[in-house]
DNA sequence: CCAAGGTGAGAACATGGTTCTCACGACGCG
DNA sequence: CGCGTCGTGAGAACCATGTTCTCACCTTGG
C-alpha cells in the first residue's frame, strides 16, 4: 500500500492507470473466486438440505483449491455466515417490495409479517426467484445466534428497523396500540421467525401454524 | 434370558432369589454408573455453559472408562439427550407445582406461561434447587429439534398436554376465546420457548423481553 | 487353582477442519 | 533468453474429537 502511494506520487499517469488496472483486475478476480465458493456452497446446501457439507466438497465443486479457500475465508463459519447474510439481504428486499405494494399502515404491517413468515418457514412451496434452500439457512441461524449474536444482529438490523417503522406507522394511524414499539417489534419478529421452529414439533402437517394464523396472533397481541 | 427362565422353572426358590438378587445388583450398578456419567456431564455443562464438552472429559470426571460409556450410551447425542429429558422433567414438575398453587383458570394459565418462560430464559437469576445450567440445554434443544424432532416432541408432550388443558379450562371459564385450543397451545408454547432466543438479538439488557411481557402478549393474542 | 465374564486403559481408526510445503507456470526484468 | 518472484494448485500433514477395537487384569463361581 505504501509503495503504491509512493508510485502514484512519483510516476507518470499512465503508470498509475496501469497499476489501478492491475489492482482492479485482481479485485475482480478475487470477487469471482469468492463468488464461485459461495455458488458451490449454496448448491451443496440446496442438495443436502443442511449446512453439513465439507470444505472438500466446496472446493471440488468450485474447482478451486483449499489454499485459496482459506485465503478468502477465515473458516467454514465465515463462509456460511456469508451465505446467511446474502440470504437475509434477498429476503429483506423481497419483503420490502411486498410492503411497498400496500398503502394502508396495517396492511403494510401485515404484508411484512406474512412475507417474513414465508421466508422463515422452510415448509413453504419450492423456492422461486433463484433463492436458496431456506431450511438449512434457518437452522444455521440458530447456531449463529448463539455463536455470533453480534453478526446476526447486524444482518437482521435493517429488517428490524423496517418492522419497527411499520409498527410506528400503524400506531400513528390508530390501527394498533402498543406501549413500546421497540419491544413490540421484538415480540413480532421472534414470533414470526420461530414459528417455523415450533412447527417442527408438530407431527400432523395440517396442525402446523400458517403465516396467516401467526399474523392474527400478532395482531391481537398488538391491540392492548 | 432363556436360561434364566429355565432356571426359574427348575431350580428351588432360593436360587431364583439369588439370581434375582444378582440381576438387581447388576441393574443398580448400571444405574449408578449411568448416574455418574450424567452427573459429570451436568457439571461440565454448568462449568462451560455449553454442551461442547468432550467424551474424554466426561469419563475423566466420572472416573469411568470409555468402554463403559459406549456400553451405556449410543453416543454423545444420547447422553445429552438424556440430560435434556431430565431437565424437561424437572421443569415440568416445577411448572406443575406453580400451576397448582392457583385456582382461577386464567391465573393458572398465567402461572404456566411465566414459570415456563423462566425455565427457558437462561438470563434468569442463578439456578436454584440443584437444577442445571439452562442456557446450554436450551441451545442444545435447537440442535435437537432439527436432528431428533421425535425425541423432542416426546419429551415435551406432557408439558404440551398440560398447557392445552389449561387453555381449555380458561376457554370454558370464558376468560379467553380461541378457535382451536391445539393451535393456541402451539402458539403460546413457541412464543414462550423462543422469546429467550429472540432476546439474544437484543444488545441492551433493559430492552429484553420479560416473562410478564410475553404473558401479556400471549394473553391478548388469545382474546379474539 | 482354573475358566470366564466384566471392565479399565488406551491404542487405533474415521472424519473433517485447518495449516504447511512444495512445485509449477506466468510474468516482469536485466 | 534466463532468472527471480509471485500467485496458485495439489495435497500432505496436523489436530481435535467421536467411535471402535484390543488386550490384559481382576473377580468370582466351580
Amino acid at each position: 500500500m505504501a509503495r503504491t502511494e509512493a508510485a502514484a506520487a512519483n510516476e507518470p499517469a499512465w503508470r498509475e492507470r496501469a497499476v489501478a488496472r492491475s489492482v482492479d483486475a485482481a479485485r475482480s478476480r478475487a470477487e469471482q473466486r469468492v463468488e464461485r465458493f459461495l455458488e458451490a456452497a449454496f448448491e451443496l446446501i440446496d442438495e443436502k438440505g443442511s449446512t453439513e457439507f465439507t470444505i472438500q466438497e466446496v472446493i471440488d465443486r468450485s474447482k478451486q483449491s483449499l489454499r485459496s479457500f482459506y485465503e478468502y475465508f477465515d473458516g467454514k463459519d465465515e463462509l456460511v455466515l456469508a451465505l446467511f447474510e446474502e440470504t437475509v439481504r434477498e429476503a429483506d428486499e423481497d419483503i420490502r417490495q411486498a410492503v411497498e405494494e400496500e398503502s394502508d399502515p396495517l396492511e403494510r404491517l401485515r404484508a411484512y409479517v406474512i412475507r417474513h413468515h414465508e421466508w422463515c418457514d422452510p415448509s413453504e412451496e419450492p423456492r422461486k426467484r433463484g433463492s436458496h434452500h431456506r431450511r438449512a439457512i434457518s437452522e444455521f441461524s440458530m447456531h449463529l445466534a448463539t455463536k455470533h449474536p453480534d453478526r446476526m444482529r447486524a444482518a437482521l438490523a435493517p429488517g428490524s428497523r423496517l418492522l419497527r417503522g411499520l409498527i410506528e406507522d400503524a400506531v400513528r394511524a390508530g390501527a394498533i396500540r402498543v406501549a413500546d414499539t421497540k419491544r413490540a417489534a421484538a415480540l413480532v419478529r421472534q414470533t414470526v421467525m420461530y414459528s417455523w421452529f415450533g412447527n417442527r414439533l408438530v407431527e400432523d402437517p395440517r396442525q402446523r401454524l400458517t403465516a396467516e394464523e401467526t399474523w392474527e396472533f400478532c395482531l391481537r397481541g398488538l391491540q392492548g
